[in-house]
RNA sequence: CGCGGGGUAGAGCAGUCCGGUAGCUCGUCGGGCUCAUAACCCGGAGGUCGUAGGUUCAAAUCCUGCCCCCGCAA
């Protein structure tokens, strides 16, 4: 069976791992075009460009999906299947006509919730407990397509988005694989979604990074969680903006405002929350600085409390 | 050459502008006090100030090259 493979980022590159691992015919491989990445903004390739060379794969990287190039680059191929795993752009339709076994998607959430873009960052900002991969047929609605297999996994209670991407990831290459088996074996089954229950996500920015100190210990926690690796929860302390990145529950309860500070000490910064609970944050980074306990920070700045 | 912040004791920082004895908090070691301690008191150890040169009577501090860390940008 004759596969190409289109994605793009680590989470794509788990799965091109493993079918290049159990040996599938990958034929070849379409990414994201080289961008200037990190400090001194070099051209840099993608994660899945970087793997599909190291083994050898021809590589494509249209810029544009509607002009033709694409769909030549493509038919020239003859794939029988199609993977896109966060390729990060939307297909034409006429890209999705070309293999005969139809293209299939890895997404990394319990489809029909968190369709979209960052599905796993939301299902840890809003507090879920349950998640997990699912792969699919596409459709030319986006994540709309029928389901072949799912698998879900719980959410710890301060698992980040980053810590949850590396399970999801290596659980989507496994669904991957075993879709892939049954197809070749004709029993993959193809539910149709219930779009009614459909539920969509929208990409991280900054603007989200503040913390909001009016909500309850828990809803930050996750915030704080959720935004990891990146955009990062941050709040304001001595007039300057520090990244947060842990934070632990407390017993205590308090008079002050939310967002006030409650106490400082060797085990983190407390602050009011919602109701007069508090929680303690236990790991930040200041402006120039690199992430610290917040008790080594304290060390070097003492902290007046109101 | 994309922009900016930073590298000083095991940890977190001050000192650098204006060159002149290596400083603070914590930890650590020893002693004391206490029913008790993440408490308090006394004492000690621990630093080629990222690195290589230069200027100078004298460099953490001024000048130049290089290395490393961090944020913006993605």
């Amino acid at each position: 069976m004759r596969i190409v493979f289109m994605g793009t980022p680590d989470f794509a590159a788990a799965s091109l791992e493993r079918l290049i691992d159990r040996g599938y015919e990958v034929v070849g491989v379409f990414s994201q075009p080289d961008k200037p990445r990190g400090r001194g903004m070099e051209l840099s390739p993608s994660p899945v460009k970087a793997l599909a060379l190291a083994h050898d794969i021809p590589v494509f990287q249209p810029v544009k999906m509607r002009d033709g190039t694409a769909l030549a680059q493509m038919q020239a191929l003859k794939p029988d299947l199609v993977v896109v795993v966060a390729y990060g752009r939307i297909l034409p339709d006429e890209l999705l006509a070309v293999p005969p076994l139809g293209c299939i998607n890895v997404h990394g959430s319990l489809l029909p919730a968190y369709r979209g873009s960052a599905p796993i960052q939301w299902a840890v900002l809003n507090g879920e407990r349950v998640t997990g991969v699912t792969t699919m047929y596409l459709a030319s609605e986006m994540d709309a397509g029928d389901t072949i297999l799912c698998r879900e996994t719980t959410i710890g209670e301060f698992e980040t988005s980053g810590e949850l991407f590396d399970r999801l990831k290596v659980m989507g290459a496994e669904l991957l694989d075993e879709t892939l088996q049954a197809i070749e074996a004709g029993t993959a089954p193809r539910t149709p979604q219930d779009h009614s229950r459909a539920t969509y996500t929208t990409q991280l920015d900054k603007s989200m990074c503040p913390i909001n100190w009016d909500r309850s210990p828990r809803e930050i926690v996750k915030h704080i969680c959720g935004l990891q690796p990146w955009p990062v929860a941050t709040t304001e302390l001595e007039g300057k903006t520090f990244r947060v990145f842990a934070a632990a529950y407390t017993d205590h309860h308090t008079d002050k405002a939310p967002g006030s500070l409650v106490a400082a000490g060797r085990d983190g910064i407390e602050f009011a929350c919602a109701d007069g609970d508090t929680l303690l944050v236990t790991e930040l980074q200041a402006p120039g600085k690199k992430r610290m306990r917040a008790g080594d920070w304290l060390l070097g700045h003492p902290l007046k409390i109101d």
